[in-house]
RNA sequence: GGCGGCGUGGCCGAGUGGUUUAGGCAGGGGCCUGCAAAGCCCCGUACGGCGGUUCGAUUCCGCCCGCCGCCUCCA
């Protein structure tokens, strides 16, 4: 059994599901309106590691992801690039799930649009301000952080110290009572896309459609919300406080990704204007290196992504792909039992992906210095632990390389049959000037293309996506 | 100010009250090779500082120093 880091509880505890054999959990997604940054990358890693292992293990999963897809910023964009919101938005969460194919993560069970449920976020307000827990300020409805008991559980401070602590001033004009209160709904500006309501024309805040969602495909007291360190407050502690007013039972357990931080140890936030693009990143390597190294930190500590760690973590990769070329005869064969014990106990330990890695690392090892279907077996365990567990394909096979460069592959074997090195060592060095990794094997010239070749493209085809030169990662 | 986290060898990064090492990357030496590459073997005696508990602490406790997060939009 699963033992996760409960954020409410600040405990590691055991993840029992409400039913036996299915789990479901809700990861809040993005907002559309810019490119996917580091940080994305991350924690759409992270809660796909967790939902691949669960379902490796025999659960039933089933994976809520929302897309917030009308938002302010999406508004500020559509205005700036004289566009309209609707295609900012399709135009972001196309991009958006294109990276994630580049970086393994598979498509949640259901992606719900929060412009999808928009009568259903209103059914709620309604009840909310009906039950005393919503009023109406002069930009719209908002939640009274106070009229619910235990508002802080996440924070794991109380209401008072929260308030103490708030850095911003109340908005006397939005009509806000409290730094603490939320808006519900937004009453729409001149031009502004909006919907029609009992308070006025307008739009739903940020933290209600997530409620709905969850509760509306997950049903009350679903097994996990998760999502970045960051979400944690105000985003969670308001969607749950809404859930709690509305007389319903959240998420019954809370778990949260640490953050990516820059070189100085910084958190990469939009308001410092310090995030980096994912798409750039895996265009310059290949996209399995970041994806690694998301995998060798602990999901709950700061990252730091540099050109240094994920050359590193590059090299790994490659080092991987040389097993998997090897050892490719061990596909389909039976794991061995030890290692992927070995690699459940530390999954199972609050998800210690690092050192699970590190028993796969062993077994890599392990297997080389072993033979046989011994050997084989745990290498088939590698196999299973990263493409069958971790999203991490192992590439054994190559594109065949260009006739041309098998011409020169087959005149270097025929220089060295009449043991002309000179020769040899020419063609050789032509190869590599071109981007290939010259290998002498049992069969003659081997070549495969290295990380840096110049043609750019990876074996699978993966071409750089279309984004306007332009854009600045958000 | 409130609440929380972190400080491990050149870099990244797990873990543990003590006997033999996490793991990855980089580096040094060696084996293999026509020379390489890949692979293999060996190596460098790491746990912020000061006290305390203990037979023994990197691991527990206290204090200090440093860094960071949340209390505003954010994954």
């Amino acid at each position: 059994m699963l033992r996760l880091f409960d954020t409410a509880l600040g405990a590691v505890a055991p993840l029992e599901p409400r039913q036996p054999g299915r789990f479901s959990m809700y990861v809040c997604g993005p907002t559309v309106s810019g490119e996917p940054h580091l940080g994305h990358g991350r924690f759409t890693v992270t809660w796909d590691v967790l939902r691949r292992y669960l379902t490796w293990t025999g659960l039933d999963v089933r994976f809520v992801s929302n897309v917030t897809d009308i938002e302010d910023k999406i508004l500020a964009r559509a205005a700036a690039e004289g566009r309209s919101p609707e295609e900012v938005a399709s135009h972001y969460e196309a991009l958006w799930w294109r990276t994630l194919d580049r970086i393994g993560v598979l498509r949640p069970t259901e992606t719900p649009h929060a412009t999808a449920y928009v009568t259903e976020m209103l059914e709620l307000i309604e009840r909310l301000v009906d039950g005393g827990h919503a009023y109406m300020g002069g930009n719209g409805v908002y939640f009274a952080a106070d009229s619910i008991d235990g508002y802080g559980l996440l924070a794991r401070q109380s209401i008072e110290s929260l308030i103490a602590g708030a850095r911003v001033e109340v908005d006397e004009d939005a009509g806000k009572r409290s730094p603490t209160d939320f808006a519900l709904w937004k009453l729409a500006k001149e031009g502004e896309p909006s919907w029609p309501s009992p308070w006025g024309a307008g739009r739903p805040g940020w933290h209600t459609e997530c409620v709905v969602m969850s509760l509306d495909l997950l049903g009350d007291g679903f097994d996990l919300h998760a999502g970045g360190l960051d979400l944690s407050f105000p985003h969670h502690e308001n969607e749950r406080a809404q859930a709690v007013a509305a007389g319903r039972t959240f998420a019954r357990r809370w778990a949260h990704n640490g953050m990516i931080v820059d070189q100085g140890g910084e958190k990469m936030s939009k308001s410092l204007g310090n995030t980096l693009s994912l798409l750039e990143l895996l265009d310059a390597y290949d996209p399995r290196a970041f994806r690694l190294q998301i995998l060798q930190a602990h999901y709950r500590s700061p990252v730091s992504v540099s050109d240094s760690t994920i050359a590193a973590a590059a090299a790994a990769v490659e080092r991987l792909d040389n097993f998997a070329r090897e050892f490719s005869d061990a596909r389909g064969i039976n794991p061995d039992e030890d290692v992927i014990e070995r690699f459940c106990e530390r999954m199972d330990d609050d998800l210690d992906t690092p050192a699970a890695v590190a028993v796969a690392f062993d077994a890599v090892k392990s297997a080389r210095a072993d033979s046989g279907d011994r050997a084989r077996a745990v290498a088939a365990a590698v196999f299973e632990i990263f493409e069958g567990v971790l999203g991490l394909d192992l590439h054994d096979q190559v594109a065949g390389p260009p006739a041309a460069a098998l011409a020169q592959a087959k005149e270097r074997d025929e220089a060295r049959a009449r043991r002309d090195w000179a020769r040899a060592d020419e063609i050789r060095a032509e190869l590599q000037a071109d981007g290939w990794i010259v290998e002498d094997g049992p069969e003659g010239t081997a070549i495969r293309p290295s990380g840096t070749s110049p043609d750019g493209t990876e074996p699978d085809g993966t071409q750089p996506d279309g984004t306007q030169p332009d854009e600045t990662g958000e």
